[in-house]
DNA sequence: GATGAATGAGGTTTCATTCAT
DNA sequence: GATGAATGAAACCTCATTCAT
């Protein structure tokens, strides 16, 4: 991963560190990136914008700094289920579950992200993707292509795009509960606001849509059926 | 759908009003809110700056006309595809390739439309849904639950819920095939670039995930067994 | 009085002039300058911007000719008063009670002379003040001049100092029943808020004030004495 | 007196301080507020205008804090004069002779407050008038009331409403040696130019105006004559 | 290392005025 | 005579970044 930090910002206690990235991060999945003001991250964190300024050379990068700060927080969570040994189908439930608690413990981490894949440049976002997601669908891939040779899922299935799917699935669960529109998005599927909401129900229906998705496979004899 | 425009611009020619629209979409999907400079929008759509604050009170009600035209294309697309009397499973096939389909040439529409989804501000994030989701969703429920009504689906899926997923995948999709960040998440995934992809394994696979996660019920028997 | 429109606005039929001048008269008085807006003007009289061009060839003549009827229009009602054959005092009451009087009714007609008293620019405060000051000025110097002539006035009195004084007497009691800042001046002073009291008791004691001041004359004597 | 400048502001040398007052004070009491500009201001007192809004948030406050200023000194050369225990006469014979002199010194302070005296909003006139006008109506009304009590003045004058009285005079007297249109005005009734006016006569005739006005009192016997 | 005062380019918005119809 | 769409200069204000101390 690409440090975005000057030396300086090595050098200072990890006290410190976290100050600043944690107030950063505030204002940047509270504000989006162009109104955040770094002066006032500065401010809040307590040290001068001059230092601020000794510690990243641009906006930009604390910005990326914050970025990695709160994108490795959270696959930390997804490595620590997905490095079990349970079945996919048991990481999947625990990952759903773990997602609606961490959505809203971790919500300032998730709106980041949000403001992340709205990202408008294109060399910007190749990096940033390449940075998030390339260890996260990894472990997906992975722990799927697993599933797949100890033939606990459908043999029919592409790792790599099943990957895919179950993580639009779970992205789109995490920003459902943490950023506003997607919130009030999910107030009007539901009827139900989303901070008052029961999440069993949502649990148990993600989990019958992806265990379905996951296990069943059409039978030949289907294939010559009308499509339903 | 509430007006963000100024009695002037109901009255000008249709053509113009298109221009303007087209090209503040270009702008907005491209730059972002913050980053798209309405007199750069004014001048490429050949009218004056002053002109354009007699259509429009202020650059965010330029942004949500925008919007609206934006979003009012796109769901024309859906509303063809669900209105047929396809079974469920044969609309979700003709939505899965339109999006394909619609996803490159409407790109800018739908670079909007992520936009907005990263929406900070509460209010207006709530505002955007409501117009943007309300129409959408109840589309999908009713056909989900008609599917439910007639047996085409399992008998224990809840419409909304099961909307709620497959939007969300179906949302991802476009973003896959649309926005920067997603583009490169996708070829991330799949090992190859989502421009020069083949449409058809990716569909494929998204037809089987949907497919089995809406048809296939488990057994009581199954519920008893070990969980794969 | 120099005319300050174009041909054309003479050849309107009278109701039209006036609707344009009360109109503007009522934006320019209850904004300023700077803030009216002469298209607000034009829609609220019922005419288009383009005729208003046709008529005053810029929002200054526009002005000016708001203020030359408005002016007009305070001056006739001190004319009236003024020409009568009572004596200064009586005229003086008379002034008195109708400055509280008119203040009320024609509160757009002092504003707009007090937007006037606060020009800047040099030239055209010297026009405005030889426009509208000039007439007045020789009523009150006029009447006081007869009055000291008739002996009914002490007799070292210098009747254009003491119009002058009266007239700031009269003019800053306009200002104190017509315009915001002097209505609240008012109101610190005397504890009362204007539009709520009775204007007997200040009628009375400027009636005094001035009564006294123009017709008792210092004793020869007096002047050996100490000052009070 | 509400701050209307920023922490900033007060940090800085005195110097500077008065340098931005100054520049501001000439700026808005020659262009009135509407016309200043503060990229001017900022300009002639020798810092960038982004320095300028760390130290005043808005035009407006610049504006209140240039008043704030001008209006302070004005008030100390009156408080000095009504603090010594002269009779109320001699206080005002020192008033006007110090209107006459102060008027062309501080010229830029009075055309500012001349400026205020229009104030068309409301809620700022008023939040004006209560920070400018309550000290000084204060100061008049105390004097007047002493010199009531001690009898020095007529019994049946109301010390409120002639400390108004006074103030207005001694208000227009000061307009009329510093503001445009009021300059022209008293060059009107007296024929004479203002700046070239010998102030002599003026000030005797003022005196004569106010003494007489304060201190006669008419006899019961006046009251059943006819009005002069 | 640490500070924070200082900079100034750039964007949104207003409105007097023009002119083709 | 009458319209009102169109123009564009100009002003307020923000904030990333610099640099002297």
């Amino acid at each position: 991963m690409i440090k975005h930090y000057k030396e300086a910002f090595e050098k200072i206690p990890e006290e410190r560190k976290e100050r600043i990235l944690e107030v950063g991060i505030e204002e940047f999945s509270s504000k989006g990136y162009e109104n955040a003001n770094i002066n006032v991250i500065a401010r809040n964190a307590g040290i001068s914008i001059g230092l601020m300024y000794k510690y990243f050379s641009t906006k930009e990068d604390l910005f990326f700094t914050c970025i990695s700060r709160g994108m490795s927080i959270l696959e930390d969570a997804l490595k620590e289920i997905m490095a079990s040994r349970d079945k996919l189908l048991i990481k999947a439930e625990k990952l759903i579950r773990a997602t609606c608690v961490l959505s809203r413990k971790n919500m300032n981490y998730i709106r980041l992200y949000n403001e992340i894949t709205s990202e408008k440049d294109g060399a910007r976002a190749v990096m940033l993707a390449k940075e998030i997601e390339s260890h996260t669908s990894r472990i997906y891939i992975t722990s799927i292509a697993q599933a797949l040779a100890g033939g606990d899922v459908r043999q029919d299935l592409d790792p790599r795009l099943f990957a895919f799917f179950l993580d639009n699935l779970l992205t789109t669960l995490q920003f459902s509960f943490s950023c506003e529109y997607y919130k009030e998005r999910l107030k009007i599927y539901t009827g139900v606001d989303t901070d008052a909401m029961n999440d069993d129900e949502i649990v148990n229906q993600l989990l019958k849509f992806i265990e379905s998705a996951f296990t069943f496979e059409k039978r030949t004899s289907d294939l010559t059926e009308e499509k339903i």
